[in-house]
DNA sequence: TGTACATCAGTGAACGCGCGTTCACTGATGTAC
DNA sequence: TGTACATCAGTGAACGCGCGTTCACTGATGTAC
């Protein structure tokens, strides 16, 4: 409500720890977070913190769901920033500008994405009844792939399923850039991403330009 | 070396924690370990674990190590256990099965596999020197994926880059799945997973019956 | 407009806790002669 | 075969630590009349 800094009252305590706690989370990594550290780094009592969340692991919750919004809003700036002249192209570019944003969002924000997807992280904030807004990051997806079918990009016949095994495969590569399995510099990563894409277009079995897509 | 359990020298040490280690990891989940814990159900003193381990990340290390070997038998008993009379098909149901036996690793030991990708885990256990015996669940994995190429399932030309698409793939799924991101019956999984395999050999353009896959 | 009062959002001090790790040590083991 | 001794693998006690959380509290806020 108020934005005065000084005095008794914070103002926008709840907000302020999240935010804080996302920047000690991407900084310093999720096991060496303290809620007693955000508290104090916000300039606030470890307990005041109590008031707006019922212990340690709802605040990180409420990190993981910061995440998840920013997570979506990359994908919907990606998406938006496509082409469009020829629908079937565009609706193909759209689909890989979804996957390269999760993929970038995860290299760019890897403590905040391992929380995110971190023990329960996933389960509170997408479950059946979300707490981010809808639309999700999930629902982005579905949208995309969507929109290929109604571009003729994507046969209505191959569109079940299509969500988990898109979402697999982008969060899959994306995990294991982020916890080193795959060490690589960014244009290899780059071109790792390009062909998977590719791979995951074929296998959907999507017409890319006009026939359908080879690998 | 001895194997007598009584006295004041342990015997095999270093391997009791480990074990212990995974177990209790296993149950509890990898946060809630702690060295001490370990030691205490070993029955020896916290500082005896540091005669064998620099600290407790490093019997981490170990607990992903031991892991690692246990993916990989799972891989080479159900890649062992395909019918292989015709080869063609054989090539294709052993990668089948080795993805299989990493997604069934992943949900029966949801715990361990998060050690195993936890922090460094991976790194420390896979990178260019990896400290599990070969081969490793990746080498098995690119195996496999030769052995389609000899048998005719996959043409050279599609063999670059493979492990990475296939790897991507499953993990992420099995992440997925791990993470509670997707919330599934055991039916549903399997249902899930066959779907996952055939978009994944479908991506790589693999031949599966005489003629290149459909999804 | 002014006052009374309920509610809210913080404070300050303290708790018990188990942790990882270090220290100086000692009992057991195995090897050299 | 017997003894001396270096090495190894454990003990036992203690450390400092920051943590999450609870308690009773008080200053600030806003609303009813």
């Amino acid at each position: 409500m108020t934005e005065s800094k000084a005095g008794y009252h914070h103002g926008d305590l709840r907000n302020a720890l999240v935010e804080q706690a996302v920047a000690l989370v991407e900084s310093a990594g999720p096991e060496s977070f303290s809620l007693r550290e955000a508290a104090r780094v916000v300039g606030v009592t470890p307990n005041a913190a109590y008031r707006h969340f019922a212990d340690k692991s709802d605040l990180l919750v409420a990190v993981a769901a910061y995440g998840f919004v920013k997570l979506g809003r990359k994908m919907q700036r990606r998406s938006a920033a496509v082409d469009e002249r020829e629908p079937r192209r565009a609706a193909v570019a759209r689909f890989e500008a979804v996957g390269r944003a999760y993929v970038d969002f995860a290299v760019a924000h890897s403590n905040l994405f391992r929380v995110m997807f971190g023990l329960r992280g996933l389960a509170c904030v997408v479950g059946a009844d979300p707490i981010v807004a809808r639309p999700t990051p999930f629902d982005l997806l579905a949208a995309s792939i969507d929109a290929m079918v109604s571009a003729g990009a994507l046969d209505p016949s191959r569109r079940a399923g299509a969500e988990l095994k898109a979402w697999s495969v982008v969060h899959g590569f994306a995990s294991l850039v982020v916890e080193g399995g795959a060490p690589m510099t960014a244009a290899e990563r780059g071109a790792s991403l390009d062909a998977l894409l590719a791979f995951a277009l074929a296998g959907l079995g999507a017409r890319v330009d006009g026939a359908a897509r080879a690998t």
